[in-house]
DNA sequence: CTTCTCGGTTCATTCACCGAACCGATGATG
DNA sequence: CATCATCGGTTCGGTGAATGAACCGAGAAG
């Protein structure tokens, strides 16, 4: 692998952190999930990702107890990979990421990141400064920048623009005859 | 490299980030940067990482302004690697992803983390309970904990073992120029 | 029956990682 | 002086992962 996950000689919660979620492509799939992504379709759209290697980030993260299989429709079979508590827990360090980014690599923030309960925008730790308490994820509110496309190419980036809560399914419009999503 | 040129299409600035950190070993090698680590062989003795992808790394890591090389004896002329601010910077990231390594995968600690100036252990997003702020990375102890091997076999991970204050420079011991090979 | 979508798998090519060997500058040793 | 050792790389052949395109099978629509 390119970015392989043998570290094994390391003794540290890093590096163990870093063989599960290190290969390429792992954190944005998880991140995508963060954002409500759970089809392989999307998540191929979405991540410009070749195939193969998707399908073999899926099954690793499903065999991580990462993401979790289940079945959302039976008429034609249908999966959806849905993040577990194990891959949540991931969300201080993806949004640790995209701090050091905004903040060190420049640029207008993409989306930012809000409580719910209470409409105050989260401090860099995730905690809300209004209620001074740490906000759970379920709790978050994504809200689009000054820097994102407001007019992206692909259905999901599009179904990704609007104000949404963290982890909520996203809804890609109907795009074909074999398409039937049960409300 | 890591994650190709498509950060136009990832509008975000996770993707962003690991385009500059993403890497195979490279968050480890700005682990040991804030560990103390500076010099080249010793990034190469603690990491076990191949020469060629060390040289790599520490080029790439310089030339984004996470490293910063610089003379340190003139004869023989020795250069050392530095974090820089924007490498400062990623500590609360390398933290979560530790914290997540260690809550989610199990295992004892393998190094804490606290607050030099009153001696108390830091919450898990790198805040002092009892001051209350935010602390500085400079300002940070880190001990041993539970899961650490107390007898490594490297001298670097020797020299990494007491307490010892985060981006303090470590001391192997003298083997120097020429050192005579010990029995 | 044909065509379409979804969720993969297969395959050839390219590319990064790997480990070992090698190299040049410098200094120590005998 | 010749020899040897350290440090910080570079070079090279082999391997394995990533990549993009093609292919495939189940199911549904027309």
């Amino acid at each position: 692998m390119a970015l392989g996950k043998d570290y094994a000689t390391q003794e540290c919660s890093i590096a163990r952190a870093l063989e599960v979620v290190g290969e390429r492509w792992t954190l944005l799939v998880i991140r995508d999930a963060l954002y409500g992504v759970r089809r392989y379709n999307d998540f191929l759209v979405h991540l410009g990702i070749p195939r193969a290697v998707l399908a073999n980030r899926l099954q690793a993260l499903t065999a991580e107890g990462i993401l979790e299989k289940r079945r959302y429709q039976e008429s034609p079979p249908r999966d959806e990979y849905v993040l577990t508590e194990r891959g949540i827990a991931l969300w201080p360090a993806l949004r640790a990421l995209g701090i050091w980014g905004r903040e060190q690599l420049g640029g207008e923030p993409m989306r930012t990141f809000w409580h719910a309960d209470c409409g105050t925008e989260l401090s860099p730790y995730g905690a809300c400064p209004a209620c001074g308490t740490l906000v759970a994820v379920r709790d978050v509110d994504m809200r689009p920048g000054p820097g994102l496309d407001p007019d992206p190419a692909d259905p999901v980036s599009r179904a990704l623009l609007g104000p949404r809560r963290l982890l909520q399914p996203i809804e890609t419009e109907q795009q074909g005859p074999a398409r039937r999503r049960p409300a």
